[in-house]
DNA sequence: TGACTACCAATTGCATACATTATGTGGCAT
DNA sequence: ATGCCACATAATGTATGCAATTGGTAGTCA
């Protein structure tokens, strides 16, 4: 995916960024890999300058470390570093939740995670986990936790949250590869009910 | 401060962008002040190239609201968004303490702790807060709070505490201008006080 | 044979010139 | 008088050429 064809259409800059985003999230580079502007630049077919632009945001982002001199490496990411940041994610949403619980939710907000929860329940009770359910549980899990973190109504909670994307399978709701990780109803069921036991806590305030 | 001779010392386009970081946190722009490269660019004696690349950077980091077509804001940060900050602080040093609490304590995290606390103590029992008594207060308050978050041991946290550094006396444990913030003796009981519960939560495993 | 030096290649960083896009303004037509 | 269209201006985005720094390597001297 993401031949060079796309960087003409959207705004070349955050489009060369996207770009190479996806190359590392997808762990297409191997972690011994250097990872330079001249390579890159010649592989997208576009100019060293954007290029260079995206791999200092990228580098700012964490998701490169500095070679100091002989370009850059992909960042890797172990099974200990998605067990942190899901406990970072965690206290986070948390705070948010409890922001939530105390002001009240939103007519708007209270109809997104019901139909959320409503969402991942006909999941379970139907039963089968194909593609479909999995990126119909995408989509849910992505609402539920996204409501929640913007109804937080706090700027840095977004912007921290915004941070642990960066890591592979670190963002909340993605429709994992099925390659990565084997999706099971169990997994879903414990969302679900995760999800419920929360956004009971908000109704009645916590 | 930070004449433009500074940028010819210091590698140039880190040296652009914290020129530029200085001129937002010490509220050099108003908050209607269109930011552009090139007006940027000139003032610094730079070409537009670096003066770009850190634009991109501060308006990552958050510093910048982005104009679409017009330059950049500087982000403004009310009152609410110093308390939001704190929050999202609290809950972050939260996570880090409680796994303090249970991988327990190194010698060096727990003297460093120890001496932060008799630190304030001793501030508090000599009752005269002048510039001394602040200054030695921010250092302990820095020592304390740091010690717990690299405690803590999960880059992620670090990383999200690094982007609240962004906020205009953001920074835990920053000495404050004495213009922003009047520092009472109050205020030191406090902190201090909750350093002391923080520290035996953690020491007797919260 | 080992270490030091000098050179070469590769890479990052900067500046300038050029292309593209968006906004704002002014004039014209209805 | 108001609305729309066109043009000018300013801002971002891109490419390329050049400088400076760094790492690697080879060659020489002790």
């Amino acid at each position: 995916m993401n031949s060079p064809d796309k960087l003409r259409h959207a705004h070349g800059e955050e489009a060369v960024a996207d770009t190479i985003r996806d190359m590392l999230t997808s762990n297409r580079f191997a972690s011994h890999d250097r990872i330079t502007e001249s390579d890159l630049s010649r592989q997208l077919g576009v100019s060293r300058t954007p290029v260079r632009i995206a791999l200092k945001l990228l580098h700012a982002e964490g998701l490169l470390t500095k070679l100091e001199g002989r370009g850059y490496h992909a960042r890797q990411f172990g099974e200990d570093a998605l067990r942190q940041a899901t406990e970072v994610r965690g206290v986070l949403e948390g705070l948010a939740a409890q922001r939530l619980a105390r002001t009240g939710l939103s007519a708007l907000n209270r109809e997104r995670l019901e139909k959320s929860v409503q969402a991942t329940g006909a999941i379970i009770t139907r039963g089968i986990v194909d593609q479909e359910a999995v990126e119909a549980f995408g989509v849910a899990n992505l609402i539920f936790h996204r409501t929640i973190m913007q109804g937080g109504d706090n700027p840095f909670v977004e912007d921290c949250l915004r941070r642990l994307k960066v890591m592979p399978d670190g963002g909340v709701g993605e429709v994992l590869p099925a390659d990565r990780v084997t999706w099971s109803l169990n997994r879903i069921i414990v969302s679900h009910s995760q999800h419920v036991i929360i956004k009971t806590a908000i109704e009645t305030g916590d």
